[in-house]
RNA sequence: CAAGCAGGUUAGGCAAUCGCUCCUCAUAGAUUUUGGUUUAUGGGGGGAGGAAAGUCCGAACACCCUCCCGGGGCGAAAGCCAAGGGAUAAAAAAGUAGAGGGUAAUACCCUUCGUCCGCAAGGAUCGAGGUGCGAACAGAGACGCUCUGAGGCGAAAGCCGAAGAGAUCCCGAACCGCAAGGUUUGGGAUAGAUUCAUAGAAAUAUGGAUUGUGAAACGGCUAAAUCCUUACUGGGCGCAAGAGCAACCCGCCCAAAUUUUUGUUCUUAACGUAACUUUAGGAACAAAAAUUUGGGCGGGAAAAAGUAGCUCGCUUGAGCCCCGCGAGUAAUUGCGGGGCCAGACAAAUGAUUGCCUCGUUCCGCAUUUUUGCGGAACCAGACAGAAUUCGGCUUAUUACCUGCUUGGUUU
RNA sequence: UGCGGGAUCGUCUAACGGUAGGACGCAUCCCUCUGGAGGAUGUUAUCUAGGUUCGAAUCCUAGUCCCGCAG
């Protein structure tokens, strides 16, 4: 699990990314970003209810895409808030896979200059 | 061995690295609510289920409505107000239904009676009293026509019903019309085809039987799943209930500042005077009003708008599990002992690995079959994630165990 | 989390427990030199599974899917 500084929770917030952030597709993928005023990056996580019927299905990627973004932190560029939209298809990909994904979208961002995760 | 019926258990373990959340302790820091609040680091401890699910029921708890009791207060009295407690009685609405029991309560559970289903083990969302719908086809005939109603039966709902009126059908008469037909009027019928017995002088009444049609045939069937009554149960609304704080708004009070007005005192200038007076300006004090800021107290009814700010409710409760001794056929329950109990708030309980068993699939050998042994692959694999809390029900689903029934085969 | 509503031809909708109707579509034909308009004929449906009933779109139970509300 994140830590609470590196979590974007408020509606606000987050309607307000949706609103002037930059997207980015790589296959299932989306990525919102925009800039903040903090020194840290934030992300949040949405799962929607097409990818998979169950709650357990759901926490599983959402958990797993947590942990590779822990993992990724110290290679991002600071000062972003991040919303990753998932779309159907997702559930069959184990942690690899999604780290693959994920790993490439950072990249065509421009948010991480090493390619490692 | 096969098919089936009933009941029960289980829902992996150990370890490594990196993390999240709650509680607690220590250290360091911040801050005038200072044995408080809060931040960081470290140590210790806790952290999903049998269904957490569906939301189909029931309750706890909270608020509202209705009603009852009511400490106390006011009043000469009648009576009025009212903290708080409650659901005995009433209203309304919703539900329940063989009998008895269990429970906080239920549409749940247990025992038992009857009925139905099943060869059986067993099973059923069957069960108060009454009334009532029953098309089409088939059939002689399909719930039996409507209204008033003396009288009778019944606890009630309601039922039976002499007689009369209307309606429909059949038979007839008169009139109109070329005719189809129409109007008026008289009689009969409106549960019954055939047959038997009894009573009777008879009309008829009562009781029984029958072919065929059909789901159902003058005697029943069918209401939790379209009605009424009786008996029983207060009702509504759900933790996004509800409460507090902050903030905001309104009112009042206090303090300070500014402005304006008035009054008093002092002073400057001007006209005039012996002098007071008068006019204009300034300073100080007092009073009033307005505005702003700060503090305190009280309130926020209705409507509209904004903000999903903080805290409580919030997790130990009708608790759950195990053992022993009792009550009971059982569900359940009494006493004693022991153990266990998550509390987040865009929402934790995880991620990546290694090993071990449990399993699954395939192959080979032995065996009549079941099965056993060996090897290989997959390697905890199914359903599935707390959100106020419990008790049921239903649905989804992994691996197994026990008892019983029927049938087959072998001895 | 709690509460509530719905599912009928391709689409929008009706229907006391008793033959599932209508509109717009679609297909064919007529009309016209052709198309449109008009006319005629036809086509296609009760979310799924059980139950109650002589009989279910309707009533009951369970499931699937869709939608709404809350301060």
């Amino acid at each position: 699990m994140l830590q609470k500084t590196n979590r974007l929770c408020k509606k606000k917030e987050i309607d307000s990314v949706f609103g002037r952030g930059k997207s980015v597709k790589e296959g299932n993928l989306t990525l919102k970003a925009a800039k903040n005023q903090l020194d840290s990056v934030r992300f949040c996580f949405v799962v929607s209810k097409r990818v998979s019927k169950t709650a357990v299905g759901r926490n599983l990627i959402k958990r797993r895409m947590r942990e590779i973004s822990k993992a990724a932190l110290p290679y991002l560029k600071p000062g972003y808030d991040l919303i990753f939209i998932v779309a159907p298809g997702f559930g069959k990909l184990d942690y690899r896979g999604i780290a693959e994904i994920m790993e490439k979208t950072f990249l065509r961002a421009g948010l991480m200059t090493a390619g490692k995760i």
